[in-house]
Order: structure tokens, then C-alpha cells, then sequence
DNA sequence: TTTGAACTGTCAGGAGTTTAACATTGACGC
DNA sequence: GCGTCAATGTTAAACTCCTGACAGTTCAAA
């Protein structure tokens, strides 16, 4: 594999791949060119070979690329396969929502559990997983070498827990407190999901059209 | 307000800046200079400044920048102030965790209620928004002119949804569903949290220090 | 077995984005 | 008031990313 300097904007693309990829999977799709790949994602099929190119050759001249090979080698780069293990910090509304939702538990992940600090959540379940004590969470975090973090706490707990977490040795944090986290210079990953932000570009581009059309008329 | 031809990447920090300034007014903070600003927010001054010139004049030369009211600018071109209507479609876990846990209903949107189709959670409210049956979502549309759609449904329900709220006149989805939507050439804008991505993004970067530990060794 | 078509991987040019530099302006202390 | 310092808005250079072009390989049909 080369993995020379691959651009943060190739690695963004690069779970899009593996979506459309299990689409055409699921549809009994076999082979695909990057023509067509590129047509159906809206891409330049150029910039999807030289995508594709940072990490390897996957195509085959002639032919394309085999759906399914692609699909594993992508998976691959991305890391799922590894087993990486997870937690919940803060079992509430979204917290609940997201181990309901995503089958990211079962594929690739290790989900362990999550932690609350009010008394009457825990010792509950969440989907058949247990609810901890946010008082257990250092002590949790340390035996089971936990990876991932998946934060959703109100803001005002956000950057005690991220000290704590950061103490206990967490790796990465999945951040969906709507706050920038100050990890210092512990090396701790961190990506964050800021709902409003994705919603504001959304409202961005209402005003423009709204503006656009004062103008015509 | 000049507004030629800004990128892409200028908008999508724009809500960064947003949230940023937010905290500095919280703060008391009342000027700020694109240096100190860049500093915090791990940007260079220079494209700070860049950015920011793009939409007008907000700075003054020797004195930095008013926190308050370049929030308010900001806010102005992100179209916040502009009371656009939002619904909810699908009132599980995700609608729900998203509807109680953002204030974006009090902050500049009008958020009018919840569609979803289970018979045992229609007529029931939400943080005191009802809930309709979604065979009323087309007529609620037209007649309300809503706006924005939030999209918390199933996978497999996502497209047919998508198509009844083009019908009726939607102008712009907030898409959790983690698919991609087909909207056609109806102009309707699609804004996607796609969840699974960015836990993806996360993973490779995992990936890439286990790797990177492995060599060394 | 040969020929033509399909398609990849790569390279170089071009577009777009970020950074650095600078002239200019306003604030603030003396 | 005046001079110095601070910080902007802007321009141009540097850099990054994307696209088009092409050589080379494979497939499939005749």
C-alpha cells in the first residue's frame, strides 16, 4: 500500500466510495468502471482513478474495477475489520438514537457500553448493552483500552469529560457536543459532528436563492 | 454585500466563525483581531481575512474586528434572522434527540411540528410540537410553504419521502437517513449528515497510527 | 490468433485555494 | 494634536487539488 501524503479531501471521499459500493453490491452489481462510477456519484472519472491510486491499483485495464474486491480494499484502508472498540458517554436522546440506529456496532466495531450520570439510567440497558456510571468511566476506559469515545453530553459537560477521557488514555473522540474540544497536545483524535453548522450552510444557500430572486424581480 | 463567486470551503467555515464568536460575546470578549482569532481557531490571519472580505468590510485597520457585530454579519449572511419554517419526518430516536437537544427552533427557525407514520406516536407531542400522521405531510407542506424538511426515517423509507416532499414544494432537506437522495432537476437542497463517514474518517486515521507504530517497531 | 474497443494508471497543465507581503488606515498614548 | 503601533483589505506568489490526455493493458469478438 503507498499512502503517500493522500489529501484530507481524498480521505473525505473516501467513505462515499464505500456507500456507493455497497450499494452496487447489494444490487448484484460486479464490475464498474470508473465512467460510470463517476456519472453516478456526480465525480470526474479521473478523479476517482487518481483516488483510487493513492492507495493502490484496484482496477484492471479493459475490465474496471470488481465491485466487490474494491469494496473490501476500501474497507480496508478505512480501518473497519480492525475491531476498534467504543463507548457512549452520555445515554441520552442521541446517544440512545445512535446505538439504535447504526449497525456500526456489529460491523467492524466493538461496542462496550455506555455512561450516564444520572441515577436512574444506570444500570439500564441501551439496545441490550449496559448503562455504566460516569464515575466507572476512567477506571472502564483504562482496563478495556477503549478507542473510541462517542461524546454526546450536554456543552457545559463536554470539556471535563474530554479531560477526563484524555487522563484515562482514550485514542479518538467522536464529538457531538456542538463545542470545539481542546484535546492540548495529547495526540487524541477528534471528529466532530456539528449539527448546526451542516444546518446553517443549508440556510446559507435559502438566503442566496431568496436574494437572487429579489434581485430579478 | 458583494458575494461573488465565494467557494465552498469560505462556507462551510463560516459557521465555525459563527460558533467561535458566540463564545467570545459569551466571554465578554468585545474586539478581536484576525491574528488572535486565527490563533484560537487554528486558521492563518490571512485567510481569516480573506474570508471575511468576500461578503464586505467588517474590520477596522489598527483595531481588529467588533465581536459583536461581526456575529451579527455573519449571522446575516448564514441566513439566520430569516424565520424559516423546518418540520420533522420521522419521530424516532434521531428526530426526537435532535428536536429537544437544539435550539435552533428559538433561534431564527420556525419549527412547526413532526411527521411519522406509526399510528402510536401520531398524536402525541415532542417537546410540545405535535405529531402528524405523514399522510398529511404533502397537504401540511403546501399549505405551510415549510421550508426545510428534516429527514430522520428508516434507510429504505428515505427516497420515497424525498419524492413526497418534492411534490409538494419542499425547498431544502437536512438529510440523516445515510443515503444518497435523488432529487432530481427540482433544485430542492440537500444538506447530508452522514453519520457512518465520518466515524469512517476517524477509523482511518486509527488505522494509520497503528500502521505507522507497526513499521517503526 | 488477430484486431478493435474498453478502461486503467499516470503525467502534466490548469484551476482553485491558501499564504505571505504590503500599502493604508485608524486607534491610542504622550 | 501628533507619532507610533496595530491591524485591516488586497494583491500576488506559492501551493494544492482537479481535470484532461495518453500510453499501455486487458478483454472479447471475429
Amino acid at each position: 500500500m503507498k499512502r503517500t501524503n493522500v489529501s484530507n479531501n481524498v480521505i473525505r471521499r473516501l467513505p462515499r466510495y464505500l456507500r456507493k459500493l455497497d450499494d452496487l453490491a447489494a444490487k448484484g452489481e460486479e464490475r464498474i468502471s470508473s465512467d460510470k462510477l463517476g456519472r453516478q456519484m456526480g465525480l470526474t472519472p479521473s478523479q476517482i482513478r487518481q483516488d483510487f491510486s493513492c492507495f493502490g491499483e484496484f482496477g484492471q485495464q479493459g475490465y474496471g474495477y470488481n465491485v466487490d474486491f474494491l469494496r473490501r480494499e476500501i474497507g480496508q484502508i478505512l480501518g473497519t475489520y480492525r475491531g476498534y472498540s467504543a463507548i457512549l458517554v452520555g445515554a441520552g436522546n442521541l446517544g440512545t438514537a445512535l446505538v439504535q440506529n447504526f449497525d456500526f456496532i456489529i460491523e467492524g466495531y466493538v461496542f462496550l457500553g455506555a455512561f450516564d450520570i444520572k441515577p436512574e439510567v444506570i444500570g439500564t440497558q441501551i439496545d441490550g448493552f449496559p448503562v455504566y456510571d460516569v464515575r466507572d468511566l476512567p477506571g472502564f476506559v483504562r482496563e478495556h483500552k477503549v478507542d473510541i469515545a462517542i461524546l454526546t453530553v450536554p456543552r457545559h459537560a463536554a470539556q471535563e469529560l474530554t479531560d477526563t477521557l484524555a487522563q484515562a488514555g482514550i485514542r479518538a473522540i467522536w464529538n457531538f457536543t456542538n463545542t470545539e474540544l481542546d484535546v492540548g497536545d495529547s495526540g487524541i483524535l477528534v471528529e466532530n459532528i456539528h449539527f448546526s453548522d451542516s444546518l446553517l450552510v443549508l440556510t446559507y444557500h435559502l438566503a442566496q436563492q431568496d436574494d437572487k430572486e429579489k434581485n430579478e424581480v
